[in-house]
DNA sequence: ATCTACATTATAATAATTCTAAACTATTGA
DNA sequence: TCAATAGTTTAGAATTATTATAATGTAGAT
């Protein structure tokens, strides 16, 4: 059984059609064994150049955001310049690395946990999340 | 003596030359008991309606992003959509109201000091924000 | 196999931001 | 004081990221 089976199964229990692109675009985000940051450039690059996979601009951005309203995808604020998506969709924290633009997923234990002493009234908390800005420590930096 | 001496004071010291733009500017940024979280469309709109004052949106891009490089302002990361600017530019902690798309500044007693554990090789650290997105408490919402 | 609703595509449209080059102005120092 | 000059403002063009459009294609149900 090859292993797109199970990609297709995934889709179709969120309600997506299973279409060919829809596969390929799983095979190239969730066939990984560590959570992987991207941006829509990033993703079109990797489809073009390593999996050979001629796919529109424009169903990169809706499959991309058809994921993340299913929950198979987060986006995650880093830099308002452009939109950073993360296959790892659970609460947590990152680092960001300002030499390379690299974010890095946080463990649990990393961070001890978030206590928040204010109330906004009316509102409840959806998601407390931190963001570790971190660069390079030598002396001879910018 | 007129307020607008401090702020021509000011930008001088940071070695910016006082332009009646800047000083415009700065009176609609600065000259305000809480700080001011804007995107450059409030701020050109603000400009525009409450000053009666025609700046070219370059000028409002420059001076915003000058004023920033100086550190009189901060940008915020939340949406990936537009920049937030923040007035405060100590190192501090927001509330993103989902509803209204509204920022507010934590205090420093909002939220307990944050515990890293983490260490990234030959990188330090050089911020830790926590974001705490909100939403309406009702059962109603969407 | 056929139908229908949903997907994909190329391209156009939009929005936010940056670039450009000419006109302007604050500062310097003769 | 006044010109020189270096930095600034401006309108508009260019660029970039993203979304909309409308025609064509395709998965799933009948």
């Amino acid at each position: 059984m090859p292993k797109n089976c199970n990609f297709i199964e995934k889709l179709r229990e969120v309600g997506l059609r299973p279409t060919k692109q829809r596969v390929k675009m799983c095979e190239v985000l969730f066939n990984r064994e560590k959570t992987f940051h991207f941006t829509i450039n990033d993703l079109v690059k990797l489809l073009s150049e390593k999996m050979n996979q001629k796919i529109s601009l424009a169903t990169v951005y809706n499959t991309v955001h058809a994921f993340e309203k299913k929950g198979y995808l987060k986006e995650i604020s880093i830099d308002s310049h452009k939109s950073y998506f993360d296959t790892n969709t659970s609460a947590h924290h990152h680092f960001f690395d300002e030499d390379t633009h690299e974010l890095i997923d946080c463990d649990e234990s990393d961070i001890d946990k978030i206590n928040i002493r204010k109330n906004i009234t009316g509102k409840k908390i959806n998601s407390v999340e931190v963001l570790v800005r971190v660069a390079s420590d030598n002396q001879t930096q910018k």
